[in-house]
DNA sequence: ATAATAATGGATAAATTTATCCATTATTAT
DNA sequence: ATAATAATGGATAAATTTATCCATTATTAT
């Protein structure tokens, strides 16, 4: 469904909002350490998402990653897997026709597009922060 | 979503049922051209395919593929996207944990599962020859 | 039997994704 | 100022996916 790079984008950010909530920042180590994710490559996902204002970043010790309230409040799976893996999976065509259109479909059209419309509305309307209550709350687990 | 041989096995099956459905065999040469797909690689496909007992081969001259009135009845596309794809898409977890777990669910489980199992029930629901029908009517198309 | 034809299967190559390494930059505390 | 710390960014490497090439096998028609 999404790249090894959006999962663990998923991941660290629901991790970091978690921190966050709980007022405390985060090290790149601990991150990858608690999503059970590769530390390097989720460095790159981090600096993507940095840059991409999902996250915030400080340099230095005492520094971290970290969400802001304004992140915290607005943030949506939405705009992490824009950010990591483009917009394919909310346009794209079911059989990987150049692109989906509607006056020309291709067999799948029908079928497809609502399903896809479906994980698009509901990447839109989820929201981090709502996700890492979960977490917090002990109910829900980000590694195995 | 699928991957690219994924998307080229079930382009490629569309056509083969379309083409069966009006009483012709077809070369790996026809569906290349008709899917627009890389002739070699789609030859790959199609041999898994047949292994699968998804789609016909006969070598020689007057060879070519097809799909018999049992495969045509019985083939969903689930059965593709199971043979080349595997069964992540329809049992993986949305945020890449190890193996999805209702007892012990990633945050995004419960918006998930939905999405997951509907994209499950419409794949093994749909037929690839009511696909090939709409093709043959001129109602959908296989390339841009 | 022979030639022609079309799928098959094995060996590679190219492209992309995933992953690692390490020097540099910014920041903090002493 | 200096040392310590943590993110950044660039250069690569490993792994996987996508793609190509070509000799072999099976089948058909002559
Ligand atoms: S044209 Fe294929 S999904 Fe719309
Ligand atoms: S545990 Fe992640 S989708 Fe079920």
């Amino acid at each position: 469904m999404f790249s090894k790079a959006c999962e663990y984008g998923l991941r660290a950010t629901i991790y970091i909002a978690e921190q966050s909530l709980s007022g405390r920042k985060t090290s790149l180590k601990e991150i990858a350490g608690s999503i059970a994710s590769p530390e390097s490559f989720t460095s790159k996902i981090l600096q993507q998402l940095s840059r991409s204002e999902i996250i915030h970043s400080d340099k230095g010790p005492t520094g971290g990653f970290s969400m802001n309230p304004h992140q915290l409040e607005t943030v949506k799976l939405s705009s992490i897997v824009a950010a990591i893996d483009g917009d394919h999976i909310y346009k794209g065509c079911g059989l990987g026709l150049e692109q989906c259109n509607e006056k020309k479909p291709c067999p799948l059209h029908d079928q497809f597009k609502g399903i896809r419309d479906e994980l698009k509305s509901m990447l839109e309307t989820t929201s981090v922060k709502e996700l890492a209550l979960g977490l917090k709350g002990g109910l829900t687990m980000l590694k195995r």
